[in-house]
DNA sequence: ATGAAAGCGCTAACAG
DNA sequence: CTGTTAGCGCTTTCAT
């Protein structure tokens, strides 16, 4: 790793270029003095001092909530002269006194599984566009612990928190809860019910997938899932045996199988052990759009096509998967919404504490591509 | 998109699920009191009168740079009893004190380009294990300018920034240069040497993916370069001629084209663009792997296969390339290291201020797949 | 309507 | 070594 990383400490390349010609390790051309100083920030006192008048009317004047208490033309005044002096209000130093911050923290297990990037940028936008920021820490890169997250950014008296780390049974989230942190769980919820989330609506997922392979003819499903210990693995595995009986397809549970994690190789076992067990089916429904690109490649090993001999489906609709080989059919979930809704839910629980948790399902929507065909049978 | 919204508010779905069965828009349990009160935090007063000591000899031994001020045995009995009521510092406080927060911010400029999840990830990671945290702002899903984000995490007293939205001639990093702030460029810089950077070798990129062309056969080789705004795009631009020249290639000014963008539509445009010149060639080597999808629609539009009748190369080497069809000839780049390498350079800046910045350029890896291979008149 | 004073939690300069 | 005092920037009683 190390290895390929290399210190220009002289130009040692023989094209140079333009302007970026002499990329070399240097420092920078020192300002006079040496070390440059940062600008101060005019605070409140400077303020004060400018207009002539006490720190705490000006305090006034900058708060909203406590203009009209001063004077409308001393409130020009004040804001005339901060506005000059570029005044900022330090967040810090007004979240001490009054416990607000500002700031919320959004954790989630893996920054580049493409699912959370949506989410991420969702949030964050819609908390940027009340006044919020958020802190991002991303659970599965490191070693400590998401307690010790929490921990950390509890410290650091944040107003809520957004996780999309949640498992079904999850002691962090019941400590939160307990401890009565804003909090929203976002993508995936909990058993319970006394916690705030926005999640997908699996059961309709899976319906619609199932619905669709029907359609097509399919009569022997076999179903690739999640681990079971988080809220998506459970609920789209149970999703699928409810949808199939209703549908009136026989289920063989031989042919219903749950990976031990939303991963290619993970899908690629699933149906290798699908295969091992010669039952017959035409079509597989998975559910995470990584499963199904598994099953491409466990499908390629068996020399089989699809969606010649084997149909699939995916779930998520992660980027890109209209370029694959063959193009994903699968469900489109609106990650982005997702995480807007997961803000808007926390602001309100922040800034109005007294209102009821609510969890909130958002529609997936079917697109089918070129992995499910009719079976090989039909013609 | 509201309108895929839903909240349940009283359960309508016909089939329920055992555990997750009642999942309807309702409010918590509420605890018995009503509302459920934060645990007080204990602070630093709460230990020391514990102990019986004074707060500032607590707080001389919960720092260990001046844990040596306090006598042994004390400072085991107030870090005992520091353990026992939980207490945590709270860095807010202390940074107000200090002007130190152990808190930077990191602007990106669009989080749903797979580029930039494991630069964050990455630095994210770094500061973390240094007991900083990360504020991220995505400046692209904004109406904030980056220069308000700038200003935002200033007043929140940031330690210090990694940018990765540079233009190579950009006001918002000579503003934080001039002033002094802490400040590591990552994927992109700007012309100045005067500011710490984390860029890819794209010299060395272009000169990977020229060279495997040549070395198939290929002499006619056209480019497809990105926006001159930024290093990226003008680097490689410029690393292309460089390159094209030293190999002994003949440059046609009309096979060079840059997109307006690193986007598919740009890429496709492009393309079609260098067909309207109806000069020949073989192979297109782009600066982006968007570019380079691009390219594939507007070949298939034209009715020709890849690579049999045009050879394409991308740049960066985005999750899945390897799953498209056909999988795409690139160049790796160490994003995660990117990051890992750019928060390096920040902590040591702003733990020692004295030192030179520095420059890094992590090497890139060219990654052979199916989207090149010998010209057609070749066999 | 404004000023004075106290304090959020922590650190740092100064005593002793 | 430890306690005292003051203050980071801001808000919020309490007076006036």
């Amino acid at each position: 790793m190390l290895l390929q990383m290399l210190v220009l400490t002289h130009c040692n390349r023989l094209h140079t270029l333009p302007s970026e010609a002499a990329f070399c390790n240097r420092a920078a051309a020192d300002p006079p003095g040496g070390s440059r100083l940062l600008k101060a920030r005019s605070n409140i006192k400077d303020v004060a001092r400018r207009v002539g008048v006490h720190p705490s009317t000006v305090s006034r004047v900058l708060n909203p909530a406590t203009r009209s208490m001063v004077s409308e033309a001393l409130a020009k005044d004040i804001l005339r002269i901060a506005a000059e002096l570029g005044y900022r209000r330090n967040p810090l130093a007004s979240g001490l006194r009054t416990r607000k911050t500002f700031t919320v923290g959004i954790i989630i297990p893996d920054l580049t599984n493409p699912v959370f990037p949506p989410i991420v940028r969702g949030a964050e936008r819609t908390l940027d566009a009340q006044g919020y920021i958020a802190i991002l820490a991303d659970s599965g890169s490191r070693e400590r612990s998401e307690g010790e997250i929490i921990e950390n950014m509890r410290a650091r008296d944040v107003d809520g928190l957004i996780l999309a780390t949640a498992k079904r049974r999850d002691p962090v989230v019941d400590a939160c809860v307990e401890e009565g942190i804003p909090l929203v769980l976002v993508n995936r919820t909990v058993s319970q019910h006394n916690v705030a989330a926005v999640i997908n609506d699996d059961e309709l997922g899976i319906e619609l997938a199932l619905a669709h392979l029907i359609a097509l003819g399919h009569r022997e499903v076999a179903y690739i899932g999640g681990p079971q210990s988080t809220s998506t693995g459970y609920v789209r595995y149970h999703a699928f045996m409810q949808s199939a009986k209703q549908s009136g397809l026989t289920i063989d549970q031989q042919l219903l199988v749950n990976a031990t994690a939303f991963t290619e190789p993970a899908g690629a076992q699933a149906l290798d052990q699908l295969f091992a067990t010669r039952k017959p089916f035409t079509a597989v429904l998975t559910a995470n759009d990584l499963l199904a690109l598994g099953c491409y490649d466990a499908l390629k090993a068996h020399g089989l096509r699809c969606p010649e001999d084997i149909s699939v489906t995916g779930f998520n609709d992660m980027p890109f998967v209209d370029r694959f080989d063959p193009p994903l059919t699968t469900l489109h979930i609106p990650h982005d919404e997702l995480g807007v809704q997961a803000a808007r839910l926390l602001l309100e629980q922040i800034e109005n504490p007294g209102t009821p948790l609510k969890q909130l399902r958002l529609e997936p929507r079917l697109i089918v591509r070129g992995s499910t065909s009719r079976p090989a049978g039909l013609t």
